[in-house]
DNA sequence: CCGTCATTTCAAAAACTTCTGAAATTCATT
DNA sequence: AATGAATTTCAGAAGTTTTTGAAATGACGG
């Protein structure tokens, strides 16, 4: 039912897991649905891994809370079937989007309620580190929001720039902040 | 010894330690060193966060490991005290450059051994898959990598260019690829 | 080369997460 | 309403990670 090509990329996915904040079942069936031709039945991914139809059913609400799969109802079919959207770059964009609200998000938000409630001149060098980490979150993420607004196409025209990009860059540098150094 | 501000701002690094794959005491270990004026000893973490001395000793070698923290050494004392980079950016970079290491790179090799390793079309779907993956893991790993060569101030600037830069993007599409539409 | 202070290692305890099988729930069909 | 297939929930077992105190190691000054 699985060539060795599908199980080494399967296992590889439920070690890379933890790593990756999700644990190893829930990457092992992410890896299955990845590879599979057409959307699974639960039933289906107990046969392939070989884990409990519970711990299954659990891997597959957290991916739904991931939002990185589809549920997909088969003509004649009771049962839910599962796949992953078949383009790639709609599953990075979904991937940075959860990461970003989950492990950015919440220390913006923090770090805002922080400067605003610490009576300033209280703790003066933690403050200023506060701010100063704020800013730079604020600067990457608000740059990220502007990348994320461009068409797949347009993004990966910008990503296979790369070196010329450094041109463009250079010249718009010169002309529009020819001296702003005081960043750090 | 620590100010309100301080105490929230480490028991939220703490509490996120778990979201970032680093645990709760490498986390507030962190936060306290990021804010520190000057940089602590390992007696000054265990006062102020009140954990273990041996607690703490295995999250600064964690805290090295991942080349987050500089150890100093001041004149007259034994004691080795550790701070962080007091610039941001290289905090940031170094973050990026760690967490490319440990999610990504394990993950790009596997992926390229697999295609070598299959006898080609024993499994045509999944092969195709595991390639575009790979293909497109490599074009974010390249752009990254050539951001990564730009100097702090020039990569600041790409970065406030945001929305503007849009405009490049557009007329370096049309330009120079001019019918590239067979990505997906 | 001894005593003292600093740091690291380690094995076991505590805390936490993951996984399971059994029971409960849902829901379309009869 | 009763049936039965599919799915979810849940309490506890299994597994893993984190934390600790105690002992070992290292390192400096006398």
């Amino acid at each position: 039912m699985i060539s060795d090509l599908q199980q080494e990329f399967i296992l590889h996915f439920g070690e890379m897991g933890s790593r990756w904040g999700i644990n190893r079942t829930v990457g092992q069936v992410y890896a299955l649905l990845f590879l599979s031709d057409e959307p699974l039945c639960a039933d289906q991914i107990v046969a392939a891994l070989g884990v409990s139809r519970s711990n299954v059913s659990m891997s597959l609400k957290e991916l739904q809370a991931w939002n990185l799969i589809r549920l997909r109802h088969l003509q004649g079919d009771r049962r839910d079937h599962y796949g992953t959207p078949g383009d790639l770059w709609q599953i990075v964009r979904i991937l940075v989007e959860e990461r970003k609200k989950r492990e950015i998000d919440p220390t913006l938000t923090k770090l805002r309620q922080l400067e605003m409630q610490a009576p300033s001149s209280d703790d003066a060098h933690a403050h200023a580190r506060i701010r100063e980490l704020r800013e730079l979150i604020e600067l990457l993420t608000g740059w990220y929001d502007e990348m994320n607004k461009l068409e797949t196409e347009r993004l990966v025209a910008l990503l296979k720039m790369g070196a010329r990009l450094q041109k463009f860059i250079g010249k718009a540098t010169i002309l529009s902040l020819p001296r702003s150094s005081k960043e750090a």
